[in-house]
DNA sequence: CAAAACAATGTACAACGTACAAGGTCGTAC
DNA sequence: GTACGACCTTGTACGTTGTACATTGTTTTG
């Protein structure tokens, strides 16, 4: 039957229109159909979250899928909602506003890097699921005493998780080595590129070299992301007075 | 028979390898096709750039296109970074680095509005192309007399480009109407929502509801890029001391 | 003139999301 | 008790996508 998608994102709470008892009971739920997309996910990145295999998984028919559903958009909106609400918000307790805005930020981006899918998820209908609408609400309390006011502090947090969603989409590149051009891409690349560039662009070229070999050192992998961190958080500090 | 992707992307370059003069001389040439893909992009978003459609508006058939490209991934490549060589970059002039890299972004942002499709393009192996080299090096530029290092040069700038990206991904939803989900969607949702949600999460609600009432006046549809651009401004300038 | 290199094409395949219609199964009203 | 209607499930089928493959036609080179 497929109820809307606002109901199928509040289908736990009390309120929600629960299914009229007429017809066989259905096999499985909505509630199962996104656990077993989100694991597809997890293991294989959306990609792997078709409508077919989501069925097999759950043995029933692909069709029947869209009893639960609705439609494989839906679906993801779900899926991201449900992400939400499986995340581990940060605890705040005494600290500053400095240390609980960088808590969101690190539990948002380790989030991100978890489940990289969700970066590929990007559809506005998610600020309707509870599971996003709670997680909002609590990350919102980090900026408690800055001094801001409600315009500015949705957009000082939208400023933090977009700096997560940035960084980890750097960090799910080829893992190991740090040109964001995979390894073996680079040695077959490189020097053909090398042989056009030449001497063009040689502040481009140092830069570039410089932040590429930083990366591949083991050293600091995650220094970008400390770096723009604390600078995004310098520029909050600069309101708090 | 489409070399590969980096001779292609320096295709104009003189010691890129020319095609042998063996065969027919070939009806349309590569630039041709990512003239005409952007021109499909630029009007219905990436969604229209298929190879069969672009072989129509090319007057060859689907897998011609093939002669020239390589593969539709290749070719998403070979738009950004043709994108990036006719986006015009900010002009510096005697500015300080807070103007200049001001107009990074700014230009960036606007390139992104005007090319809402190249926040679609997600390939890392752009970074090897003459039109993105040449704006990342010139982009470097903004940061001199900042103090920086090359590592931190490069994550500085990366920051403000990530930070023109989230901007213009927020900017390109429903047009007129301010809270990210469109209109009507609001409309047919926002009572149901209601119902859900009650009195609970009294913050995520004011904070919310305030955003999205900021959004839709049209007074400041930018307001939240400035905010996020003049804030990470101050954290870079506190780096300067 | 033959051979090799290249461009262009038509056909075909696998995979996708999903519209549609049919069949099965249950609660409910008469 | 029986007929109705609501509900779940399914198979089939359509349109669309990227692209592998074999073939045909055209041009330069030996």
């Amino acid at each position: 039957m497929a109820r809307s998608l606002v109901d199928l994102l509040w289908r736990d709470h009390p309120e929600a229109p629960r299914g009229g008892s007429r017809g066989p009971e259905s096999r499985v739920s909505t509630g199962e159909v996104v656990a077993a997309a989100l694991d597809l996910a997890d293991s294989g990145g959306l990609a792997e979250v078709t409508v077919r295999r989501l069925g097999a998984h759950l043995g029933i028919s692909a069709m029947s899928v869209y009893t639960h559903v609705g439609s494989r958009d839906d679906l993801l909106v779900l899926m991201a909602d449900a992400a939400h609400a499986q995340m581990d918000l940060p605890a705040f307790g005494r600290a500053g506003w400095r240390t609980r805005c960088r808590r969101v930020a690190e539990a948002n981006r380790a989030q991100l890097l978890a489940r990289a899918w969700l970066l590929d998820v990007d559809d506005d209908r998610t600020v309707l699921g509870p599971g996003t609408i709670a997680k909002y609400d609590h990350e919102l309390q980090a900026f408690e005493g800055l001094g801001l006011d409600d315009v500015a502090r949705d957009a000082a947090l939208t400023l933090l998780l977009d700096l997560a969603r940035s960084s980890a989409r750097v960090a799910r590149r080829r893992p190991t080595t740090g040109t964001n051009v995979g390894a073996e891409e680079w040695a077959r690349w490189g020097p053909a590129l090398g042989r056009y560039l030449g001497d063009a662009h040689p502040l481009a070229q140092r830069v570039g070299g410089a932040a590429g070999a930083a990366m591949g050192a083991a050293s600091s992998p995650d220094h970008a992301w400390r770096f723009a961190l604390e600078r995004v958080l310098d520029g909050l500090s600069s309101l708090g007075r």
